[in-house]
DNA sequence: ATACATGCAAACATTTTGCTTTGGC
DNA sequence: GCCAAAGCAAAATGTTTGCATGTAT
């Protein structure tokens, strides 16, 4: 389940450009097949403006979500998502798959809670990415993709 | 579910190491007040010489589990284990909870098939360390620990 | 008109708990 | 003997699917 925490240290959020990138979104994915509907319509909506993972209960009963789009359509939705290459899946440590938009040229890591399960984003220079050039290389994986996160105790829980 | 895959990079797997090293967590749990039960050693012994994270299942069904124990068992010994600080869980995009031994001054990081589910561990020296402790200041967090998985198609399925 | 998309309910997989019995100390 | 641990079965949680109906194209 999602925590909100909207620190101090987060960055500015800019809605327009967030419905330029939903409205953008949703030109890929009508060019891909998909249908205009209003739940993908909410779905991107809702993905782009959550600035970290979200689970499929997240955005199932998220308010944005306007259509009131049942779980299974709206797990049916981010398969869909998935495959297009919109959203990678990520594990958090609780039972839930959570997704999170892809963004072009930059990479989301994370800081989570152990205790409260608070969930942060982390505006770093992740420094992983050679080491994948160089693993790719080295094992013949293919189309790496990496995850990295960061657990322990927030300031409250402390 | 577990996929074996003993590469040729593998790390020469030393059994008699192992068997001490099992001993010795034994010991500790021990001490820690655990009670020495066949499950108990079973699945330290199990963990010890899996050189890869296992789920529960893998552990309920290993042949090395001789005593047979139960899988509410083997959950509740995981639980303490994870509670003692010799093991810890991360997860790997199947449904399962993964647990992996933590060994003191080396950390494992995970290359993942995205498609069979195979997985391997990386002998990496890992860039993350010195971004930890940077993360601990900025942050306030504690106790940080990471986890870092690549996910990509590995040759036999690319 | 034809697929694709949806809602609802049921099936699944896995984890977690309750309760009684067993066994380590 | 006492309390932790085990076994078994049921509950809980979250994901996934089947099928009849609705809707975008």
């Amino acid at each position: 389940m999602l925590h909100h925490h909207h620190s101090s240290t987060c960055r500015h959020h800019d809605t327009a450009a967030a419905g330029k990138l939903a409205a953008e979104l949703l030109d890929r994915a009508r060019s891909a097949g998909l249908r205009r509907t209003k739940a993908l319509e909410n779905i991107l909506s809702i993905l782009v403006e959550a600035h970290q993972p979200l689970s499929l209960a997240d955005i199932a009963e998220s308010p944005d979500l306007t259509s009131g789009a049942d779980k299974a359509t709206v797990y049916r939705v981010l398969i869909k998502l998935e495959e297009l290459g919109f959203i990678r899946r990520l594990g958090l440590h609780d039972r839930s798959t959570y997704y999170t938009l892809i963004h072009a040229g930059h990479h989301d890591d994370y800081l989570i809670c152990t205790q409260c399960g608070r969930i942060q984003s982390l505006d770093i220079s992740c420094p992983v990415e050679a080491l994948e050039k160089q693993i790719e290389t080295t094992t013949g994986f293919r189309k790496l993709y990496h995850e990295l996160e960061f657990y322990g105790l927030c300031p409250k829980c402390a």
